[in-house]
DNA sequence: TTAAAGCAGACTGATTTAGTCTGTTTTTAT
DNA sequence: ATAAAAACAGACTAAATCAGTCTGCTTTAA
């Protein structure tokens, strides 16, 4: 089946952190969401930023800073995870290939597609730390 | 999101073709499948070679050989197709993790991995060439 | 003013992808 | 009988992606 990068992997672990210390308004640093669940600091940093430039976490600089969502978990699906960190591309390049006219699945594609789309959209971080 | 290989591509052109073939009983040889969407030869052999290990497909030696589904389309979903190509493993390494008991994810990508299953369960051949 | 945090981008070894190539076996048509 | 056409099997490879690492800069609170 479908494997989930490490990038993903890692995202969604910081995410669900951030989404329990949300409530409280806790900053969480890179050092401490990745000695937590013993990911690599560097790596995650390049995740973090991801997930800040779409917005899904805003960081605060200065030794006390670090990051928290925008909004409420319930508010954040997984969707909206993946595709800030893995790009917002459909399943297949089919759309922009040449012979797509003729293509006996082209249909097929976006069937799949729209239905995986929707069952991601429906589980929030709220579902996940509760 | 999502990326699908080509090799899952290249697999499902060429079940849908095989299912469209399938009330008439018509084999359908590697080389006709792949002239008739253009897929390079001897990859797609490969690939309905895995086809047909897990028995969805079933071949034929000889001048007149080639392939047939090996069974009704409707009892064929998108995840068999799949699972057949990319192997069965789960979404994440998560279960064979160290760490997996303290992971704050570990629930988390069970619901996922469950509910994307289920979608592509939902999804049959017949569904995709009508 | 210095330490701790965020932020940015170049770089790299290892793995996976997307095939290709060569060869064998089986079966049908001639 | 034999040639042709198909399935079947496995080794090989260039290119791309993954999973980080490394270096260095900027911003801010203590």
């Amino acid at each position: 089946m479908f494997q989930v990068t490490k990038k993903v992997e890692y995202g969604l672990r910081a995410m669900i952190i951030l989404a329990k210390n949300y409530k409280a308004k806790k900053v969480c640093s890179v050092k401490f969401l990745s000695e937590k669940e013993e990911m690599p600091f560097d790596f995650l940093e390049k995740i973090i930023s991801c997930l800040e430039k779409s917005k899904l976490v805003k960081g605060s600089k200065g030794s006390t800073g670090g990051y928290l969502l925008t909004k409420n978990p319930n508010k954040i699906n997984v969707k909206n995870i993946i595709s800030s960190l893995e790009g917002t591309k459909a399943m297949t390049n089919c759309p922009f290939c040449p012979r797509n006219k003729k293509c006996i699945a082209k249909n097929a594609w976006k069937k799949i597609d729209n239905s995986l789309s929707k069952t991601l959209q429906d589980i929030t971080l709220a579902q996940l730390i509760k």
